[in-house]
RNA sequence: GGAGACAUACUCAAGAGGCUGAAGAGGCGCCCCUGCUAAGGGUGUAGACUGGGAAACUGGUGCGAGAGUUCAAAUCUCUCUGUCUCCGCCA
């Protein structure tokens, strides 16, 4: 949500956003904002009035009953009265008012940053560089899905009878190496200062409401049944959640938090789960960092966080890019945001293992985090990025360590994790 | 899950229908002192959200959330949420 100051006072900025964003449908609300603010300005102007003259009247009663004036306190009475029945119906526009410009403000999208390139979808994100060669191999590499389960390390099928497409089940070394990755993930990210958190995963609707848009939440999150709950799809959910109405003092800026959650998601979206493997599930786990700080040091943490998750892949001897969103494949609330991307051997392209966002104030607006110095408080700016997603970086890293015999060499930073083990053997065809 | 207590501003905390936007304190600003060492004394200031105004200033809302009673609610009633204590249950 963008500060409605901002359209009273430039319009034509917020409308430049937008089109800018490829979501020209949406020029319309701004004027609509910008009308129906004014007429709410002037309904409550009007309510306040009489307002004020209610709890003037209201405080001149309760003098007169002092005085013992019962009978002169009893006919002003009335007059609060007639006061009140007018309200009524005023105090009904003004919800009405308020509840038409919050609907149509969280439809409007949030400022992008200027550097932020111009481009219709997904196809005009940029690439802006890359950070070892693409793997070349000698020999082919299997499906994902074909590798892992001659590890050993994936049973699909038992995890369709007990819970359906979309779900799996790792087994032996492959679940030792996928826990490993997430415990190496955390371990870097606390080397870097960053405190480790293990949240909530289930999350209330408002925090819901705060941390994404409703096209968002309904593409991704699981609802239980007859509790306002809602199970996480990243715990950067729960993490930014933890700070909802809460005024942070300066001296504890920045925050800097690394989680560890697993990760539920519908995927509803547009591809559905029609792939094998594991890429798209419904269910994997995360290690996540955010950062809440001022204004000034957004981009200084955006470029480090990025950074963090290139270091860590390229650790695990994973080639990868990093790609920046361009404005229309931006999601509403964000500012900036860049994918960080793996090379696939198999595929011979790069494929999404992180996303790395800054949401500016949009989130901390919506959901009152704010920090305060001599001049009043002001919204932080919250930032999100994946540090590693399990299967996702298991995809990468079995078929970037393939060894022609069909086994995986385990990168040297992993091995302390699996008591020193340092491949991991076919056990079958 | 049962029973009870509580929920006030950045924090602690008074207040028990009108005199309360809310005492007091910490905090914060300035000054003084420095033989008592993450100390003492003085003084000032603010306090959340929002409307009007160039400003001085001024209006409204707001005491966990929502509804209600009343001319008037932090204060009374109901519902919800959370915290703490006890009991039960359990990894």
């Amino acid at each position: 949500m963008i500060d409605i100051k901002l359209i009273r006072e430039n319009k034509d900025l917020v409308k430049e956003n937008i089109k800018k964003k490829f979501q020209d449908k949406k020029l319309v609300l701004v004027d609509e904002v910008y009308e129906l603010d004014l007429d709410l300005r002037k309904i409550k102007k009007e309510a306040d009035d009489l307002r004020q003259s209610r709890n003037k009247i209201s405080d001149e009663i309760g003098n007169l009953f002092k005085e013992k004036k019962i009978d002169i306190a009893n006919s002003k009475k009335e007059e609060v009265v007639n006061i009140n029945n007018k309200l009524v119906d005023l105090e009904k526009k003004e919800l009405e008012l308020e509840a038409s410009i919050k609907k149509k403000m969280l439809l409007i999208p949030q400022m992008i940053d200027d550097s932020v390139p111009i481009g219709r979808d997904d196809s005009e994100n940029v690439e802006l560089e890359k950070f070892g060669e693409p793997t070349e191999f000698s020999y082919e590499i299997p499906h994902h899905a074909d590798i892992l389960e001659s590890l050993g390390g994936l049973d699909k099928i038992s995890a369709g009878r007990t819970s359906g497409n979309g779900f799996y089940y790792l087994l032996g070394d492959v679940a030792r190496l996928s826990s490993a990755m997430i415990s190496y993930a955390r371990d870097y990210m606390i080397d870097k200062g960053f405190t480790y958190c293990i949240p909530p995963f289930m999350i209330r609707s408002d925090v819901v409401d705060g941390v994404m848009s409703f096209d968002e939440m309904d593409a991704m999150m699981y609802k239980i049944e007859n509790e306002d709950l809602y199970l996480i799809g990243t715990s950067e959910h729960s993490m930014i959640g933890r700070y909802k109405n809460q005024i942070i003092k300066e001296e504890n800026l920045p925050i800097t938090m690394t989680s560890y959650s697993p990760c539920f998601r519908k995927e509803v979206g547009a591809h559905g789960i029609e792939e094998r493997g594991i890429y798209r599930v419904h269910q994997f786990e995360k290690q996540e960092m955010i950062v809440i700080c001022k204004k000034e040091e957004e981009f200084e943490w955006y470029n480090k966080m990025w950074s963090y998750t290139v270091d860590i892949f390229r650790n695990l001897n994973i080639p990868v890019r990093s790609l920046e969103c361009c404005s229309g494949d931006l999601a509403d609330l964000k500012v900036k945001s860049c994918d960080i991307e793996a090379w696939s051997p198999r595929q011979k392209k790069y494929f999404e293992v992180g996303s790395c966002s800054t949401l500016g104030d949009a989130q901390a607006r919506r959901l009152g985090i704010r920090s305060k110095n001599k001049n009043g408080t002001y919204y932080l700016t919250t930032l999100n990025n994946t540090v590693l997603a399990n299967t996702r970086a298991l995809i990468a890293l079995i078929e970037n360590n393939y060894q022609e015999d069909g086994s995986i060499i385990i990168p040297e930073v992993l091995r302390k994790y699996m008591n020193n083990l340092e491949v991991i053997k076919k056990v079958s065809n």
